[in-house]
DNA sequence: CTGCATATAGAACATTGGTTTTATGTAATA
DNA sequence: TATTACATAAAACCAATGTTCTATATGCAG
């Protein structure tokens, strides 16, 4: 699979379009769909862009086969209709949690997985989850046994919840980030703790809180 | 739309028969998918059965389209990947919300909708929204904004939290429920509130919390 | 039995829609 | 300038697929 990057803007056109079709549809549009949409004066030309964006990973063919094409999300796999996330694993404040690897490799049937919401790998792309443990973080709403779902990032805006890491305690957190003047605070979300201040260079933001799935049974 | 009674052994395996595939593919199957999976002699049987479906409400078709079959939900709304419920109204201890009709009748698009994991829809059936409005329920950890996803019973058992209808009141609201005897608690959850008492039959359960949302932004 | 609705068959038809072929234009590069 | 990769065009080809036509079988009501 090559890599992506910079498209023509008529090829970037013919996968919004073909995106904006299958959610309204339910299928995929056919060649000539998207040559009509698009406006595009021959089929042989969207086949041409089609190849390429398969070539480069936005999708898959179904040779032969009427609204064959099959649309990628970022990991190469098929946007199917319920997504589903790992949870890698489970966190609470001062507990360390196991290294993230994004480009998460092999081993994918080891993890527990919640569904979530198709909205959200379509906005914030791949996601993971923790498990939360105990109620350190009961002020911002979040229980114990409820899971976090993050997204891999390793930039915070001020008050943005996040998973940090501290590089010389060797130890994530789930807190609420502040960046304030040369040093970083982080603000538990209970009453009864008291924030971490660090110095910049040793935090490093793994994620952000996404969203939170709580059981009701 | 005819009504929906029992229906011949095959009409139900082709109809069995499109749902997987649609679920495993991503597209619907073809006519002649459907005869070779459902062994039929033609594909003219196929065609009658679909038509059959059609009549019934199970399905539309989409003329002249490669893979038309379009599957409909038991309200004869396409299903999509992304299930979507109403948000009806907003809820707060004490304050009267709109009238539930889980027949739910024309006006469909005057509603905001969120959209829910198809997890929930698959296992509670029809579904409905909320929006909260203040902090009354923030013991239960659910705060001002957060939306909750109510699934309508008629019966609750202790400690769930349900949408009550107080008949004299004429007043709905969002509370733990507990039956003690020949009297109802509605406790609330928010420790700076009391909870309420009152007579069973003064008490009608519209629905139960199935999940909260939550927007981090 | 007759008539009628329901269900199945086989075959052919007609359009849809994926694919191929050949030709042209453009920009970057040796 | 010649070469090459990239992108667009027009037209045709033909397999995939929706649709139709005719024939047959079965059960049920009159």
């Amino acid at each position: 699979m090559a890599p992506r990057k910079k498209m023509p803007e008529r090829r970037r056109r013919i996968l919004e379009f073909i995106q904006e079709f299958y959610f309204e549809n339910g299928i995929p549009p056919t060649v000539r769909d998207i040559q009509q949409a698009c406006e595009i004066s021959s089929t042989s030309v969207v086949d041409y862009n089609l190849r390429q964006l398969e070539e480069a990973g936005y999708l898959n063919r179904r040779r032969e086969v009427a609204r064959g094409i099959e649309l990628l999300d970022r990991e190469g796999e098929p946007v199917s209709s319920a997504p589903r996330v790992q949870i890698v694993g489970s966190i609470a404040a001062g507990q360390p949690i196991p290294v993230f690897s994004s480009e998460s490799s092999a081993s994918s049937e080891e993890f527990d997985t919640v569904e979530i919401s198709p909205d959200l790998p379509r906005r914030h792309g791949k996601l993971f989850a923790l498990t939360v443990n105990g109620t350190s973080m009961i002020d911002a709403l979040i229980d114990d046994g409820d899971v976090v779902v993050i997204k891999p990032v390793h930039e915070a805006t001020n008050g943005e919840m996040v998973v940090a890491w501290l590089k010389d305690e060797e130890e994530a957190t789930l807190k609420k980030f502040y960046h304030e003047g040369d040093r970083v605070r982080l603000q538990p979300a209970n009453s009864t703790m008291s924030p971490i201040y660090c110095a910049t260079d040793n935090v490093e933001v793994r994620g952000k809180v996404v969203t939170v799935l709580r059981k009701f049974s």
